[in-house]
DNA sequence: CTTGCACCTCTAGTCGCTAGAGGATGTAGG
DNA sequence: CCTACATCCTCTAGCGACTAGAGGTGCAAG
């Protein structure tokens, strides 16, 4: 077996070295082999776990969540139900963020719209945040 | 002129107690007078300030841009241009991220869908975080 | 053999609060 | 006036998920 170092690791699976750390440091990811001069050697099964955080992180899922979907993969007997369960919550997460963001986003163009480009006596956007019965869009 | 305590002032702007002194501790909110007893004395103004603050931090904005916006408010004479300059900037951060969500969100619904309900190794849930070459949406 | 990069551990900082300890003040009822 | 109780005070530490930096060691190429 050819020894994979953190960076190589890193490069691999598009986690930043510190982070590779991090996760080892807080049970994510187990602690690897040391090569004699105590550096860490990595597996390609830990780029695949790396990789797999990795694309959770940028699903949005939290730490815990991938800690939970983590171990299920490494049992494939146990039914799927809780992985589904974590991605419908975070289906459900992100469809209210969107809606929310889509309201904020209206108010903002508003804003933006509004602003005469003069002083700020004048200014749509100041005014807007001063007094929040000016909002067109009921969100927040 | 009659006293507003923390807590008047907290359930007047909608900012929470601690988080009202928070505000003070950096700076984003002149420090009050005190009475007697050392405890804080607010003015209307303060309330609106608190609401401002509030509100901006509703819409996204960060502590840093809202300070901006602050200083802007406080001296009307100023031009808005900055003011704009913010406000378009966040503008634009939140379309993206709601660009980026809804990718997120039709990843997710594959996702959701593809799942049988089975038993782990033949969860797309899973499956699809383990391999990112799966993603059919090109996102992140 | 030296240069220089990659690696090591450890601590502290980021952002925007939030929680809790431990004590002082203010107010309403008896 | 006394007591109960809510509210206030300061201070420190914690959250999530890293990121930055100090100060030191390992290793491979020229």
């Amino acid at each position: 077996m050819k020894k994979i170092t953190i960076g190589e690791a890193a490069r691999q699976s598009g986690v930043k070295v510190p982070t590779v750390r991090y996760y080892e440091s807080i049970g994510l990811l187990a602690a690897p082999s040391r090569s004699e001069g105590n550096q860490r050697s990595f597996e390609p099964a830990d780029i695949s776990r790396l990789a797999f955080i990795r694309h959770a992180r940028e699903l949005g899922f939290e730490i815990e969540a991938i800690r939970t979907l983590l171990t299920l993969q490494d049992d494939p007997h146990q039914s799927c139900a809780s992985a589904d369960a974590i991605a419908k919550a975070r289906l459900v997460e992100v469809e209210q963020r969107i809606r929310s963001l889509m309201a904020l986003k209206a108010e903002l163009e508003t804003m933006v719209e509004g602003c005469g480009h003069g002083r700020v006596d004048q200014c749509r956007v100041i005014e807007v945040l001063a007094d929040h019965g000016q909002c067109t869009h009921p969100h927040h």
